[in-house]
DNA sequence: TTCCATTACCAAATCGCTTTGGACGATTTT
DNA sequence: AAAATCGTCCAAAGCGATTTGGTAATGGAA
């Protein structure tokens, strides 16, 4: 059932019917009600390629999911990320357009979505510090949003972030006040904007009390269960060892208390374990009592709040960017508890 | 750049370059040659819309993840799939638009996608033993494939699915072999596909050996790290506890680990532990030798193969449906040891 | 030399919608 | 009573591609 076939049917013209449909006034509102229940009846919907190709739009909003070469990795924040999202985007009749994408393609992806205009709008994932993607986006004219930021890029444009340096500020703070201090850090890959900021609020923390940071400690990767359980390994053949560690996300926090299980030590009596939780749906950080002590901040809830941005930025073209900074809260679980060593 | 614009610019029509472009033979080698220089200087490239009005075909691929009301939970396996899929779409020119949907409301969706024409088919996720879905897909004649299978529907339908009974059956095998009688199943929801046929290898392999099943020791939920914890601690409580568990995802396993773990016991020596591992990117089941014994099918690459069945469908309709049946390998971990009690 | 394929191109129709620029009575204003 | 306004509707022109149904020029066969 197309247009056509709806308005021959009602006795009415193709134009009378797509204004009645799309709310237009020059209806009266006896006919608006007669071609509301045959395009009910007949369930007829405008066919999308049709009314992009008219309207110039296409209602749909493009989300590049970078692969890294070597890694071959998928984020596992990213499925609750755009189911965030998604949920936003279905309520304003946006469809969510997926292209995974080898990192080094895509520049020439982009500048496809634009020429074949399949697409109003883009989600940037993962920015670098300084990621070429926003410049590109910025050139070519596509509305984008972003989510994280990147430091070093100076341009406005829209971004959600997490507030990944207070996060591990306060953290750092909390372990520091239980007595730790030597804190190991395992961190995402360091080129990741939001690990260079956690890093930084960490190095922060612990200067503000005067100690010293040791490279040691500090560890930059990518985020698996593996990743946690032999970095703690290694580390707990220092002579001097960490009592506690901060870690980017609950998957090598798993890693990390394997890595405490295996050595017989007890998390949070013997080694203290803070976490980043992205709030994912199927690794919930305990049911009533959280498992670990976490700075936590839903990955969904972002989603649907930065499609809601570019939703905006569609809808609104010349509007300045608009940001948002979500704060962290730290949840204190099982995890951590004061440093019984010596002092 | 359009296609008006670049036909003026090369002094042809409209009708040629189009001819050039898409390979058709009326167009001289000569003229071929210019209007792929010029296409590729200007960096043409056919509006989506346009092309897909035109040819009756939108060259994107939909994939309705059904979200429940109750657990609002993203499947954690649902990441690696569509990287999978997603890397034969790109090869073959496919988008990919993603919808989540309220299972309630997923009839309506794929009637929608249907008369809106933005897909030429449709992946059907996670079915169920009798699934609504694929007799309306057929009615409603939009190409299909589900990942795995719906037992109770009987016509012919393309599908890929792991050999879920046969991994289980094994598995459970492994187990008694190593003389454990005791063994508890924690399974995914049973209304799920996949579930069932896993339930059905255990039980199987059980009743092969004269073995009674106990209904206590079957567990069936939603595959979360807590829910792998809490079954086993309650499991544990019983007069004669399973001496062995038998779980369907990685997830729920670490949960059992902790579980044991906290219970003071060493998994693989006190309790062995055999679970499915989907191979997923971010957790993976160690790195040289295998943490937990495991079936393992990788999901991403059912991804891959599902796609390509769906795309031949999509070219050629009048083709009967294809099927294929994946068989996980067992790969021996850590977590698994004879059975050291009594007899 | 005439006729017929073949080659290489083009004008215009088409896909299904939105939107522009009227048209035509009925009502209100002057 | 004539003019202006308003409320409803419509025909036709886009949007940017593909595709149908041609035409003119060339070369070989009759």
């Amino acid at each position: 059932m197309n247009l056509k076939d709806l308005a021959a049917r009602l006795g009415l013209s193709q134009t009378t019917v797509s204004r009645a449909l799309n709310g237009y006034p020059e209806v009266s509102e006896a006919t608006r009600q007669r071609v509301a229940a045959a395009a009910e009846k007949y369930s007829y919907r405008p066919n999308t390629r049709a009314k992009g190709l008219a309207t110039g739009r296409s209602m749909a909003i493009g989300h590049v999911i970078p692969i890294s070469a070597q890694h071959e990795m998928v984020n596992p924040v990213f499925g609750d990320f755009i189911a965030g999202a998604g949920e936003t985007y279905a309520a304003a009749g946006y469809d969510m357009v997926l292209s995974l994408v080898q990192d080094s393609q895509e520049e020439r992806v982009y500048r496809e979505m634009f020429a074949k205009g399949n697409v109003d709008g883009i989600v940037v994932h993962a920015p670098e510090m300084q990621d070429p993607r926003i410049s590109l986006l910025q050139d070519i004219g596509l509305p984008f949003a972003v989510h994280g930021r990147a430091s070093d890029v100076q341009i406005p444009y829209n971004w959600l972030d997490m507030n990944n340096k207070n996060a591990f500020l306060r953290a750092t703070d909390f372990l520091l006040d239980l007595g730790h201090r030597r804190i190991g850090l395992l961190n995402g890959l360091e080129k990741m904007d939001f690990a260079h900021r956690r890093r930084t609020g960490y190095v922060e923390a612990l200067l503000n009390r005067g100690i010293a940071v040791d490279p040691q400690l500090m560890r930059s990767e990518e985020m698996t269960e593996n990743y946690g359980y032999q970095a703690v390994r290694q580390m707990m053949e220092l002579p001097d060892p960490p009592t506690a560690y901060l870690v980017s996300s609950m998957i090598p926090a798993i890693g990390i208390r394997r890595a405490i299980h295996d050595a017989g030590l007890v998390m949070g009596r013997d080694i203290s374990v803070i976490t980043h939780d992205d709030d994912l749906s199927y690794l919930r950080n305990g049911d009533d009592v959280p498992l670990f002590t976490a700075t936590r901040s839903s990955v969904r809830e972002a989603g649907q709040q930065l499609a809601r941005i570019l939703i905006e930025q569609i809808s609104n073209p010349q509007q300045a960017p608009k940001t948002k900074l979500l704060e962290a809260e730290l949840t204190v679980g099982r995890s951590t508890g004061p440093n019984l060593e010596g002092r």
